[in-house]
Order: structure tokens, then sequence, then C-alpha cells
DNA sequence: GCCAGATAGTTCGTAAGACGAAGAATCATG
DNA sequence: CATGATTCTTCGTCTTACGAACTATCTGGC
């Protein structure tokens, strides 16, 4: 009866599972730990964060986030500098030696999904999108009920700044991402 | 450069994410963690079963799965016997205790999602089933065993390794319980 | 100007999972 | 019987993760 809840369980596993397997052959490789990476692409994709929103996007608390930045900043691979408007924020940013760490590790995950991705046919990339969104949401959000369907061709909020962001609505920022601020 | 394929990957870790908060609150409200699930599912699942058997199809190695099931003994989930032919073998069953606990531990990934899954419209559901399933294979999942764990019945290749089978398996079967929910 | 409360990060203590290496039993084979 | 392989446990260590307590800083009200 519940087919398709069923099938989407049981890929979900597979997917769960594959990505462990990948994020554990990626740690034995480079050094670099899953939550690490997570926090690096975090940072390089908001070009500078603070530790609010690395901790808000990674999904951990604070004291988690502070230990994997204190693991980060003690192999030289990001920086913090406190704010100037604010002083009680901490501003992480990549060094080079970040950056390039984090290009030369190959995340078997991103690089299988990536090149495979890319050779699907446009709609289907969208769908993809709009599906990984949606399932998200499912398993994440509590509150949001019967919110309406995700209209496929609206994915793409506008950039919204990593800055603050109060609420916690971790991170979307499909459509472009400033770079280097 | 690849939006779709850096928005794909970071909603990919927000599921993720998701799922293990998820295993993080069953664990503070049920005392089970997801590994020392997963092991009692895998028990269950083989009616008796040797440490190496748990170890492997937990995906975990052999340190790791005497340390969970010193947990589940300790809590009286398991009880470990020594095998007769061959006595370097310890033989990990349920108790009555663990198959209660086991009964009583709703899965939230599962209930949670299959409850808003099935509220989607049914294109949607269509959708979600086809692109998760697409993912997997995206991620190389198909090579994967599947895991063993989701006691949705989805237990059907039985792993069987010829290694180990000595006493055959007492084992019931007890993948069929459709009822689960 | 100054104090109370909120906010941002850090530190500390704790717990779990995971691994490899080393050790103890036990089996199997020559 | 001796040697080597296996099965499992023990040990030490690493990493993630959390909550609670703490410091520094900002903001609003007086």
């Amino acid at each position: 009866m519940h087919d398709r809840a069923l099938t989407s369980l049981i890929a979900l596993r597979r997917i769960l599972r594959a990505t462990e397997s990948h994020a554990r052959l990626l740690a034995r490789e480079t050094g670099l730990s899953t939550p690490q990476l997570i926090v690096l692409q975090i940072v390089r994709h908001a070009g500078e964060a603070t530790a609010k929103t690395v901790a808000s996007q990674a999904g951990v608390g604070q004291a988690t986030a502070t230990a994997l930045v204190d693991k980060l900043e003690s192999r030289g691979f990001v920086r913090r500098q406190r704010g100037d408007s604010d002083r009680r924020q901490i501003w992480i940013s990549l060094t080079d030696t970040g950056r390039a760490a984090l290009e030369a590790a190959p995340d078997p995950l991103h690089e299988n999904f990536t090149a495979r991705f890319e050779q699907l046919p446009d709609w289907e990339q969208a769908m993809l999108v709009a599906a990984l969104e949606r399932i998200a949401a499912l398993l994440g959000a509590a509150g949001l009920d019967a919110s309406p369907v995700l209209h496929v061709g609206a994915i793409d909020h506008p950039g919204d700044h990593p800055g603050d962001h109060p609420g916690d609505h971790p991170g979307d920022h499909p459509g472009d991402h400033p770079g280097d601020h």
C-alpha cells in the first residue's frame, strides 16, 4: 500500500550508506573528516561566515562548530578574524592552504555525483534539485506542514546573505554565491 | 558554476544532517542509538548471529561491534553464547527484553517521512521516488549492498556468507512483519 | 552615562562511535 | 605436536556531538 513511501525510504537508506562509506574513504585519504569538509565548503561558499552561520548551516551546535573550526584553524585551513562592526562575531575565512586543500580533496561523493549529474538532461536536473530540497524539507522542517507544492521553476531563491539569517532555515543559496566577498 | 549540482549536494547534506538529528532524537527517547538499533535489527533478522556477521552487516569493524554488543548486553537486550562446534565464535541473540525494545522503538525517520510523504499529491510522490532512485544510482549506491537494516522487509538479499554458518541459522526469518505500520 | 538583558563564541566535562594494534582462545593442518 | 589462521576482546586514541557555564560584547531603557 505505501509502496512509494517504502521505496523512497529504501532509496534513502541506500543514499545514506553510500555517502557514509564515501565519507570514510575520503577521511582516510585526505585527512579531512566529513564535518570538517562541510565546514570548509560552507566557508568557501559563503566567502566569509560567522561561527553561528557555520553551525547552523552545518547543522551542529555552536560548541561543535567551535571545535571543528579549531581543528581547521590549527591546520591552517581557515582563519578567524574578529568583526569590526560587531566585535562579538568571529568571521571565518579560508586561507590559501585551505582553499588548496579543498581543491585537492577529491570528494568522491561530489565528483561522482557532479560528473554524472551534469550529464543528465536539463529537465531531470531540475527535477532532482526540486526533489532533494523537497525531501530535505520533509525530513527536516517540523513546522512545515501543508506547504504548497514546490514549484519546480522557482528553485532559485535570490541570494540571501549569510550574514544574519536569524531563523534556522539552513541555508540554501543556490542562486549565486558571492564567491569571494 | 554548476549551480544545480551544488544545490543538490547541499540539499543532500541537509538530508544527511536531518536523518542524523532524527537519530539523535531517537537515541535520547529510547536510549537506543542508531548503530545499536541496527545491531538489534540484524540480530533479529538473523535469529542468531556471530560477532563477525554483525560487524560486516552493520558495516563496522569488529572492535566496534564488540563495543556495541557490550552495551546491548549490559542492558539485557541481547545475550552471548559460545558456539558449541566452534568455540571461538560467539552467538548473539535477542532476549525478550531486546525484542520488546525493538518493537517499542519507533523509527522517527520512517514515521515522519512516511506520514508527510503520503500527504503529497500523487504526481509528487512519483517524482520523489524516481528522483531518489536516480540519486542513489548516481551516487553509486547500486553496487553497495543495500543496508541490511531498515526493517521494512527490504532485506531481500540475504548476504549469506559462506564463511560462517556452521550452526546453521535457527533463524526464523522475521523479515515479514508487514504490520510495521 | 550606566545598568540589565540579549547575543556570540569559547571552554569544560561527558558520551558515543569508530578504528588499528595487540592479545587470548580456539581451530585446522601438516 | 607445532605452526599458522580464525574469532573475538581489550586497549589506547581520535573525532564528533551536546549541554552548561563563562567571557566579551552589543543594545535598549532610564
